[in-house]
DNA sequence: CAAAGAATATGACACAGTGTCAATAAGTTA
DNA sequence: TAACTTATTGACACTGTGTCATATTCTTTG
């Protein structure tokens, strides 16, 4: 006996059939995007009875919480990167590098964002899920620009909350084109482009 | 007699249906928003038989492209400004001006803008149609961009198209913001404080 | 001006998908 | 092995949509 529990099949197989559930799920998001997907599908693709689903989940939208779960987690660990910058080229350079790392996750996960951009614009609760991502970079870069302001590295007739909002949704918008492939230039190209005409438009 | 054509009792008639419809719709999209919005509930609202509703209309996505079309055309107006600035004041002062009139739109037309900001997400049409008024804009801002490089007044190192994109995009989400009511700060300030960052960081 | 014809409107119906729940199966304990 | 607990199941009721044969209303024609 591993744990303390005394022999416990049952609830194996319960998680199992969760785990079963959640990847056919992925698949059936991934192939259909969120509006389409049918819980019916995922239910067949699962081999599970149909009852079974709402056993787990409350239904589509709570499935697509817990498999964005996994993504949202590598955006808060971009989100947390440290920003003490000595002189306005230091702090250039740790801008682009945050920029680039921000919109190359755009990349990495196009296809789960795809779905997630859908099901921000149909569930509250996803668009919520983003929205504390969003506040958490927005509050960083604020943090982060009062920083450069205090140092005289930045320009400080400039509300810095503003200021951070701002350069965030270029960062966010750019990673929306990217995730929908619609973007012409190298994700390096673009990260350079928008740091640099931030950089020079706030630091002195 | 007062038109060409004689008596057309019928074709009026079911013009009011049609309008009927719209109007019912507005209500119910505006009520409820895109998504819990039935077709059902505007059929009832509009006093008019069940399937008449789908003489006129292919369905919900139909009737509300009808009725973004009035929106869509403003936007169309602002993006046509003039723009051929002698010193980067006077492009910091027209750029500010657009920023500006962009977001009071946001303001103006904010309830009608919710429901689209849904209906983006879920509908590819409508989708589409507001994919098509960013490209006008950005289009239109990276051709000013190009005029201030070619005119000595902005940094030429900068890929133009980039940096128009980069732009429209922070205005356009700052326009979401105020749409959906969560901006703290005033439109004039935003608009100033972004105009701000952009010009310094462009112009020479 | 009545009958034929054309345009419009109508609601019953078939269909698709969801979520629930009473019944059943499977596993655990004593 | 009987009693109990936990997990699974699919038939069913429900909601909303889009279609289509039929009815209504208006226009034209002889």
């Amino acid at each position: 006996m591993e744990n303390g529990k005394t022999g416990d099949k049952r609830h194996l197989r319960s998680i199992m059939t969760r785990q079963k559930l959640l990847e056919a799920a992925k698949e059936i998001f991934l192939e259909e995007g969120y509006q389409a997907a049918l819980i019916s599908q995922m239910i067949k693709r699962a081999n599970i009875g149909y009852g079974t689903a709402y056993v787990h989940f409350k239904g589509k939208e709570d499935l697509l919480i817990v498999l964005m779960e996994n993504v949202m987690e590598q955006f808060y660990e971009i989100a947390e990167t440290f920003f003490f910058p000595k002189s306005k080229d230091e702090a250039k350079h740790i801008i682009n590098r945050q920029a680039n790392a921000f919109l190359k996750m755009a990349e990495a996960e196009r296809n789960m964002m795809q779905v997630f951009e859908q099901a921000i614009g149909i569930s509250t609760i996803i668009s919520d899920k983003w929205k504390a991502i969003r506040m958490k970079f927005i509050q960083r870069i604020s943090q982060d620009v009062a920083y450069a302001q205090q140092n005289g590295l930045a320009r400080t007739e400039l509300n810095h909350e503003l200021v951070a909002r701002g350069w965030f949704f270029t960062n966010e918008m750019y990673l929306w084109e990217i995730v929908r492939n619609e973007h012409q230039s190298s994700v390096e190209e673009i990260s350079q482009t928008i740091t640099s005409v931030y950089v020079e438009g706030l630091y002195v």
